[in-house]
DNA sequence: AATTATGTCAACCGCAGTTAT
DNA sequence: CATAACTGCGGTTGACATAAT
């Protein structure tokens, strides 16, 4: 059985939320907590349905969400992420502060995958990064992983057998990654952590994402990059970052 | 000023994976 | 083990805003 067809009566309500309902999810949220979002729209008298109180609460009511442009340093981080991962919005999404997957998206779909079709590529200037996209992206990846599964890993195998099997992506990305999809690091030493797991473990990502910057908390290339964020009408830096990717 | 085209982004939908029974 | 229930993800849609004609 379908549980939209459960939680899904006949005459629930679609499409933008009011005041009132932001409201009533807010409190129900911040009395219960995340999760058990089937309960969520009984608990708080939303005549919504659960996919839509979640989505919600996670791309907006959530605090800490971040309003506005990308900065620099994101765009240049969400770009090498989806050289290497591919849409995983979410897992994207979890190394930026703030950001949801659902902005990432949003954003790529709208400002970044433009430039991929953009004239000069067409003229296959920058054939060679399509390329790379297409032949390096990790996928898929569990949602969580067993206790019982031991991180055992060496950069030659990860090497040989990326993009070949499943099974041996299954295993170099829990390896690589060690967390579960949706979860995001919020502390900086969790953040560390992923990083420094990352680089240690994966020669291709340190080559995308350059190594790690102990005293800035980020990989160095992103904090190497300090140019300030895009203001409208003037040039948005992407040169450089193509140079800087190929 | 009116109309049309284009861009943006919140929200929906279907599906796959996980957990519970 | 099989099935139902639940969760989360990514693709897509559509409403609204803005720009162009």
């Amino acid at each position: 059985m379908n549980s939209t067809t459960i939680t899904q009566s006949p005459g629930v309500r679609k499409g933008a939320w009011t005041e009132e309902e932001d409201l009533l999810l807010r409190k129900c949220i911040d009395k219960y907590g995340e999760g058990k979002w089937h309960q969520v729209p009984i608990r708080a008298g939303l005549n919504r349905c659960r996919k839509s109180c979640r989505l919600r609460w996670l791309n907006y009511l959530r605090p800490h969400i971040k309003r506005g442009d990308f900065a620099w340093d994101e765009i240049d981080l969400i770009f090498r992420l989806h050289k290497l991962l591919g849409n995983r919005w979410s897992l994207i999404a979890g190394r930026l502060p703030g950001r949801t997957a659902n902005d990432v998206k949003n954003y790529w779909n709208t400002h970044l995958q433009r430039k991929l079709i953009s004239p000069r590529r067409q003229e296959g200037k920058y054939n060679n990064a399509l390329k790379i996209t297409e032949n390096t992206i990790l996928r898929p990846r569990p949602r969580t992983f067993s206790s019982a599964t031991k991180p055992r890993c060496n950069n030659k195998s990860i090497t040989n057998t990326i993009d070949k099997e499943e099974r041996h992506n299954k295993e170099i990305v829990l390896n690589i990654c060690g967390k579960p999809t949706g979860e995001t690091t919020s502390s900086i030493d969790e953040g560390v952590q992923w990083w420094t797991s990352l680089l240690e473990n994966c020669n291709e990502i340190e080559e995308a994402v350059g190594s790690f910057d102990e005293e800035n908390k980020l990989p160095s290339l992103l904090h190497e990059k300090n140019s300030p964020p895009m203001q409208k009408g003037q040039s948005d830096g992407w040169d450089e970052l193509w140079n800087l990717l190929n």
